[in-house]
DNA sequence: GTCTATAGATAGATAGAC
DNA sequence: GTCTATCTATCTATAGAC
């Protein structure tokens, strides 16, 4: 079989989804493919072009998951516990964590990362504009971005067991406020989505 | 002098704040505080027991940052510019990112994460309340500080040389939405605080 | 109690065999 | 082109000298 490349990636990104940055390491990963270390070097010399190419992939996946997540709500309110299950799958959590550390570590890996961002903006954008808010500028849809990322973020590392009712009820505070309605609804509406 | 342990604290917060997680080396610290990597491991065992010392401090210190931060504005959309100053500034992103990991894969690291999101949220709602808004649901700090979470990873990531004017904005456009004006100011005000 | 020499483990990269 | 043995660097941890 010729597409060697192809499994490394692949076990590249799931050692990445489980272990995160530090655990991605060309031994775990190898084993994962079922070669050896010694061997994986030949296909991507170096760590971090084996980083790359699984970034690339990544990207595409995440963006795909964006897609998904975004369509087919009857209301900007409605689409905040899709949201939610998408921002509480720590797999996801440290595939971008780790290009946000790689990209700081390396200049080549920002442009990856910004692809990434970009991406998401401008289908939030889209999102955001098919419910009437306007698309003048940028920020409701990079809010909104920037939101989904901290709340991943900070749902890994506190690990809390209400945590998709927390970031649910967060995203539909936001999606109201965004939505131009009443902001404090104290009660948010019970999530869908996969438990955690 | 009996305080190598504060020296060692001292000189791990700053490898962390320089280098990130993946930098938290015994042997750079230990060469930063002036003593041999052999050393270093009779105060703190295990590089773990030194994030976690490190990890106290540098939550002091952040909770310190946060009241300086968010005290003395006439109005809520005036603490957008200091807020992005603090959001920009990528030591304090590389801390808080590697008690994030460190939580994620140690369950000894996730309390400390929580006390300073808590400690941080608590502040925020403080903060929030001085300017009317009502503290019946914890959901609009928690809203900002996941914001402010986000907005610093992907600045990190991203290193874009306009980044304290994206967080500016953005941030903006979120504290007048939860102070209930429009939320669609598209012409940020001019940040304060120190240049990237 | 303070500090050091040394061991043990694992990562990453290269030269070279098939 | 495909794959492996091996080398070097680096990190963490322990046993033991002062």
């Amino acid at each position: 079989m010729q597409d060697r490349r192809h499994d490394i990636i692949q076990a590249g990104l799931a050692v990445l989804r489980e272990h995160g940055y530090t655990g991605f390491t060309q031994p775990r990963i190898a084993a994962r493919a079922g070669l050896r270390q010694s061997h994986l070097t030949y296909y991507y010399p170096t760590r971090l072009d084996l980083l790359e190419a699984v970034g690339r992939t990544a990207i595409e996946r995440q963006l795909a998951a964006v897609d998904a997540t975004l369509g087919g709500h009857a209301s900007l309110e409605a689409a905040a516990g899709a949201i939610a299950a998408v921002v509480v799958r720590h797999e996801n959590t440290r595939v971008f964590m780790a290009l946000a550390q790689a990209g700081d570590e390396e200049p080549r890996l920002r442009e990856l990362f910004r692809e990434l961002a970009d991406g998401i903006v401008a289908r939030v954008a889209r999102f955001l504009g098919g419910f009437g808010v306007p698309a003048v500028s940028e920020e409701p849809a990079r809010l909104l971005h920037a939101l989904s990322v901290g709340l991943a973020v900070v749902d890994l590392a506190t690990g809390r067991p209400d945590g998709t009712q927390r970031a649910a009820g967060v995203l539909q505070a936001a999606l109201s406020m965004i939505a131009g309605k009443d902001a404090h609804s104290a009660t948010p509406a019970p999530i869908e989505g996969e438990p955690r």
